[in-house]
DNA sequence: CAAAATCAGTTTCATTATGAAACCGATTGC
DNA sequence: GCAATCGGTTTCATAATGAAACTGATTTTG
């Protein structure tokens, strides 16, 4: 499916995330995902989503290795969809887009969803830094394209 | 544009960051600016997406204050696109985005490009944490949801 | 156990978004 | 001044999306 053009090939691995999961429902799946839902039927009521897309979506991700179907967790024959590895490592993806979307989607008193900390009850947050630890901005850094000899 | 379903009114910040920016193209684009490209066809040709949807891409990250068009900075008649602060404060989330792609979206040896620092070349990493500092992964988190009493 | 309801999709069909290409006026280069 | 380029817009075909109906399994209920 997603036809469009595919950036599969691309040497950019933001490009291939993005054609990975920058479609406008993926990472809603994976945010509820997140936030515990596995089954069908709650993705569909929690999202809108329409029946067949979600269905499509759900397959997507899961040949894509981002979610997996798992036969049955509380004993029902019907199956749940999870997080993989590689699902869970979207996490600071997800961080990322939270993050930005309070800096500036909100009101300044309005209410929003928060991500803590299980424990402490502290917020999640998310700094960009050096190998060794610095903060850094986009001003300072600079992406180092390879010199396209490989694809070919 | 973009009919769909509008997430604007959503409390979870993460979704209505992928409502505003969550479509095939725009985070591309705004990679590309990031990467220094201002101009109209500088994107069409990076991106190689047609000239009417980068029109119209272009115009409604302009509308949401990602991009402004600033009169002309070469002293030429056109005008260029430029990240505003709200544009550049999504470097969190390229970053996590490149971040992931370079973990899972590369075969072992393959070449892609790196973000880095300018001054030391030091490879630009991402870290999710508490508010004191310390290191948080997915599993340590909840997201706490609001009451659902202000939007009514 | 039978009937009703729910779940997890699939199919069909109308609507919307996307992409390719042609077109166009305003620069820019020569 | 003439041709080429830039920055779009229009038009039209194609692809993706959404709503709703439909289906075959499972649960639930009585």
């Amino acid at each position: 499916m997603v036809k469009r053009k595919s950036l599969k090939g691309d040497y950019c691995p933001s490009a291939r995330s993005l054609d990975a999961i920058g479609d406008w429902w993926s990472l809603l799946i994976v945010r509820d995902a997140f936030d515990g839902m596995s089954r069908f039927g709650e993705f569909q009521k929690s999202l809108g989503i329409a029946r067949n897309i979600l269905s499509d979506r759900l397959r997507t991700l899961t040949a894509r290795g981002i979610l997996e179907t798992v036969p049955a967790a509380d004993g029902g024959a019907r199956q749940e969809y999870r997080l993989t590895a590689k699902g869970r490592d979207l996490f600071p993806v997800m961080v990322a887009l939270r993050q930005w979307g309070e800096q500036h989607l909100f009101a300044p008193g309005e209410k929003h969803s928060r991500l803590v900390e299980r424990s402490s009850g502290q917020t999640v947050r998310l700094l960009v830094r050096t190998e060794d630890g610095r903060p850094i901005g986009a001003e300072e850094s600079v992406i180092l394209k390879v010199p396209e000899a490989e694809e070919s």
